[in-house]
Order: C-alpha cells, then sequence, then structure tokens
RNA sequence: GGCCGGAUGGCAGAGUGGUCAUGCAGCGGACUGCAACUCCGUGAACGCCGGUUCGAUUCCGACUCCGGCCUCCA
C-alpha cells in the first residue's frame, strides 16, 4: 500500500489511481533560458524516483513533464544574446537533457513544450471567457477572473481577501482582483507571437501547464508534482484554469520536493546564489550528486555545500567498495532487505531509510565474503536491484573509486607506475620506499588498498 | 501581517508512546610489514515550558529560533 504526502490536504494518504492499474502523472519542467541548477536536478530526480518506484510497484505509468519554451525571460535572454527564442530554448532543452542523463535519470514518456501547444490553450482560454471564468481587459491582455472560482486558495490554504490586503504588487488598473492573472498577454513589437481571437500575442506561465497536462493526461489524473516554489501562484492557477474550464477535479495528489539551500538559504535564479548542474560535475562524479538528493526524503530540504558533497561521496564509496571485485549472481530471492526497502518507499517514497537498508545489506553482504561466496553474490544482486531503483550504483565499481571526483592529477598510466614499483619495494622488504611512494599518492589524493590479488587504488 | 514546514547525538539524516536507524567522525579490538578496506565491540541525541499518560523525543497547548511561500524562480 504506497502512501503519498499530498500538499492538497497536508497529510500522507492512500494512494489509489484514478483507473485502476495506471497512474498519470505531469510534473513541471523548466523555463529554458539558462543552465539548469543543482534545484532543479533536485526536482528532475526526486521526481524521477518516484517515477521508478510507481513502476516498480506495477502501475503503468505515463509520466509527462513540460518545457516553457515561451516566457519573458526567454524573450530578454534571447534579446541579450542576440540569438533568436528558438535557438536559445533549443540550446538549452539540449543541455538539460545531457544534464539529465549525467545524474542518471530516465527521461520522461512525453516531454511537451508550450509552444507546440499553442491552439489547446487558445482554446481553454476561450472556454474560461465563455463560462465567465476570464475577461479581456482595458490593455488588451486577457485575465483569469479569482473571484469567479470560489475555491481559489485551496492549496495554498490562502483567502482571496487576504490576498487584497496584503497586496504590494502594483495592482494593474486593467484587473478587477490584484489576484487575477494573465492568460494571454499581447506582444510588444518584435516579440515572438501566435495569433489569437484577442489579438497576437502569447500565453501567460499559468495556463500551458492547465491545457498541456489536461491534454496529455485528461481533465482528471492523479499525480501533479513541482518545485516547492511551484505551490503558489502556478498550481494554485492551474487548478483555477483547469477546474474551472473542465468542470471537473483536476489532480488527486499534489506532489512538491523540498528545496535545495545554500547557507541556509534558498537556491534560486532571483538570489543567484546557485550552482549550475554541470559546474558541479566538473568536479564530482554524477552519481555522487544523485546520492546527495536522495540521502534525504525528497520533501526534506536540502543543504548544498562541499561539505555534503563529500560526506555524499564517502557514504557511495563504502557501497560500491562492497561491490568491487564482487560477482553477482544473475537471480536472487528478496530477502527482508528489499522487504524494508519497500516498506521503506511505500511510506511516501523514503529514499533517506531506503538508503539505510542498503548500508545494512553491504554489511551482510561483506560478512558473507568470507565464509559464504554464494550468499555474498546473491546480496551483491539484491544490493544491485534495490540501487537501481534509485538510480544509484549504475556504474563500473573500479570505475566509480578511482574517479568519484574529477582531478587534474595524475593519470592512470602515472599511478599505476608508482604503484608498480611500491609493489617490488615492498617484494624486497624495503618498506621504507614503499611507505614514501604511498604518502606521496596520498598528497595526491589517491589512496591505496593493498590484497592477496595486488593494490588498488581510489581516488579520496 | 497571513499561510506552510522544521528544531534529533560532534556533523549529516531517519524514526518511534516503553529494546536498533543509517553514513561520517571518536574510542577499544581483530586483520595488515605498517596502513587502507573489512569485521567485532563501544560512548553519544531528541529547542524551551506546561499538559495527557504507568511512561513521551514521539500526542496536545504555549513559547523561542530557523526556513519557505505571499513578485519571476525546481
Amino acid at each position: 500500500m504506497l502512501k503519498i504526502y499530498n500538499t492538497l490536504s497536508g497529510k500522507k494518504e492512500i494512494f489509489k489511481p484514478v483507473e485502476e492499474g495506471k497512474v498519470g502523472m505531469y510534473v513541471c519542467g523548466n523555463t529554458v533560458y539558462d543552465y539548469c541548477h543543482i534545484g532543479h536536478a533536485r526536482a528532475m530526480i526526486s521526481f524521477d524516483v518516484i517515477s521508478r518506484f510507481i513502476r516498480h510497484l506495477g502501475y503503468e505509468l505515463n509520466y509527462v513533464r513540460n518545457i516553457t519554451d515561451v516566457d519573458d525571460k526567454i524573450i530578454k535572454r534571447a534579446e541579450e544574446n542576440n540569438e533568436s527564442t528558438q535557438a536559445l530554448t533549443e540550446r538549452m532543452i539540449a543541455a538539460q537533457r545531457e544534464d539529465e542523463l549525467r545524474l542518471g535519470n530516465k527521461m520522461p514518456d512525453r516531454e511537451p513544450k508550450a509552444t507546440e501547444f499553442m491552439q489547446e490553450i487558445i482554446d481553454m482560454i476561450q472556454v474560461l471567457i465563455d463560462k465567465g471564468f476570464a475577461y479581456h481587459g482595458a490593455s488588451g491582455d486577457v485575465y483569469y477572473r479569482t473571484e469567479a472560482f470560489k475555491e481559489y486558495g485551496k492549496l495554498n490554504n490562502r483567502k482571496l481577501e487576504d490576498m487584497l490586503a496584503g497586496a504590494r504588487i502594483d495592482v494593474e488598473v486593467a484587473k478587477e482582483h490584484p489576484a487575477d492573472f494573465v492568460l494571454w498577454k499581447q506582444a510588444k513589437e518584435g516579440e515572438v507571437s501566435w495569433p489569437s481571437p484577442w489579438g497576437i500575442g502569447r500565453p501567460g506561465w499559468h495556463i500551458e501547464c492547465s491545457a498541456m497536462s489536461t491534454n496529455c493526461l485528461g481533465s482528471h489524473f492523479d499525480i501533479h508534482g513541482g518545485g516547492p516554489d511551484l505551490k503558489f501562484p502556478h498550481h494554485e492557477n492551474e487548478i483555477a484554469q483547469s477546474e474551472a474550464a473542465t468542470g471537473k477535479d483536476y489532480v488527486n495528489y499534489w506532489v512538491h520536493c523540498g528545496a535545495v539551500r545554500v547557507n541556509n538559504e534558498k537556491m534560486s535564479k532571483s538570489l543567484g546564489n546557485f550552482f549550475t548542474v554541470r559546474d558541479v560535475l566538473a568536479k564530482y562524479n554524477p552519481e555522487v550528486v544523485r546520492y546527495l538528493m536522495v540521502s534525504s526524503q525528497y520533501r526534506s530540504a536540502i543543504d548544498y555545500s562541499d561539505q555534503s558533497l563529500n560526506e555524499a561521496k564517502v557514504a557511495l564509496e563504502r557501497l560500491y567498495t562492497a561491490l568491487r571485485g564482487q560477482a553477482a549472481s544473475a537471480e536472487y530471492v528478496p530477502t527482508e532487505f528489499t522487504e524494508r526497502f519497500e516498506t521503506a518507499m511505500k511510506d511516501d517514497f523514503n529514499t533517506a531509510v531506503a538508503v539505510s537498508v542498503l548500508f545494512e545489506l553491504v554489511r551482510e553482504l561483506n560478512k558473507a565474503k568470507t565464509d559464504n561466496v554464494a550468499q555474498a553474490e546473491l546480496l551483491a544482486a539484491e544490493l544491485l536491484a534495490l540501487a537501481d531503483l534509485l538510480g544509484l550504483l549504475k556504474q563500473d565499481p573500479e570505475y566509480f573509486l578511482q574517479n568519484s571526483t574529477v582531478s587534474e592529477g595524475l593519470d592512470e598510466a602515472g599511478i599505476q607506475a608508482l604503484i608498480d614499483e611500491r609493489t617490488q619495494a615492498r617484494k624486497d622488504k624495503n618498506f621504507a620506499r614503499s611507505d614514501e611512494i604511498r604518502d606521496e599518492l596520498a598528497d595526491q589524493g589517491i589512496e591505496l588498498l593493498d590484497s592477496r590479488e595486488g593494490t588498488s587504488w581510489t581516488r579520496r
């Protein structure tokens, strides 16, 4: 029995799909005007893990994640770069895909772009106007009439009256109510635009997700996810648009991941305190980043720092060390570890506990190595299978241990030459020279491990 | 000001009304030429004040502090 925390109710709820055996999940993707930062990575990885586990439970999942490729920031950035919006968005989409694959994500089943759903967007706006939920304002823009949707604010426990009182934003005169938001925006001279019944323009930010999600998954579907900063206003507005347009319940489970913080502040574009995925991957093996994300429960805030990355690296090394030189059987019978792992994951995708089970499995595996080779191989297979649900332990152990960080120091040949020299020194019982070489390598972050089979090394 | 979330051992991070999280670090031991890896053992925690209870870190209330959202942001 799967339980999911639903932002709408503020509680964990037993998951029951709209249609038996099938799950529709829509996740808000990125606005593609810049490279992904670590906060984006957290969201993408969280929902990737969620999608894997939902499939693991046997559901037929349809995972849709949009791409916002028309927006003010895109237009602005393209102007600054002196390129077309299309050239910019295509570049960023390719970069995002590359980052994501390096981080070990499986791609969503479908990635609709806003620009490909212009007719559906226009149709939905027209329905909203026809039903009295939208109006063509004096400015020429089309606005959503929040006062017409009586449940406005239900996702965030907000009341329209309170928002009026606390409104600090410049109230556009064209709006009937300060909380009203744009559905269709008039184009300025030279801006990318589409024809519509309300003149040449482009969609507001929120309407695209209502149009794409309902067109891809139907007007009522199971899970809608996104980052923590999307709860308001984006998701609130989506609910208002979709439920007003279709007259049906929109989404059953609203799922939001936690923020990534830097120095106790949220990492965000507007604060400028973000690290891009590619910056981080220039220093660390991508699986270290993934481990960091998965080692906390998806809803809790994560602190990002060199220290947290290093701790993630060391922990992941312990897992990989257990697999170094260890054969895994082709098949295995799930043990209590699998059961505990699955129980944790069924409890609102508690990856933190799931990961702890991996460590306990590794302890058993390490013990079995010396006295029960067959059991060790079974446990190794089980470890790999469970880790796969988190997208971890996908690399060759030897490769990972030698490349957990990206180093500009000695290359492999240089390291091997020193190891060979040391091996000879040890044969000659010249331990002074042997230790000297070991210290020399240690200074370069290379740690040696002697065993019967020879000496292997790990990048620290 | 409104709404939401959090406060756990040296650090990170789960969880529970009454025996274990887990990882790193520490301490003792085994293994090793010495190490490392690994294994065994071990110390260490639940912001503050009340309440409920035989018993609360866990439930309830107040307080303090921290973070998020309320404007674009995963």
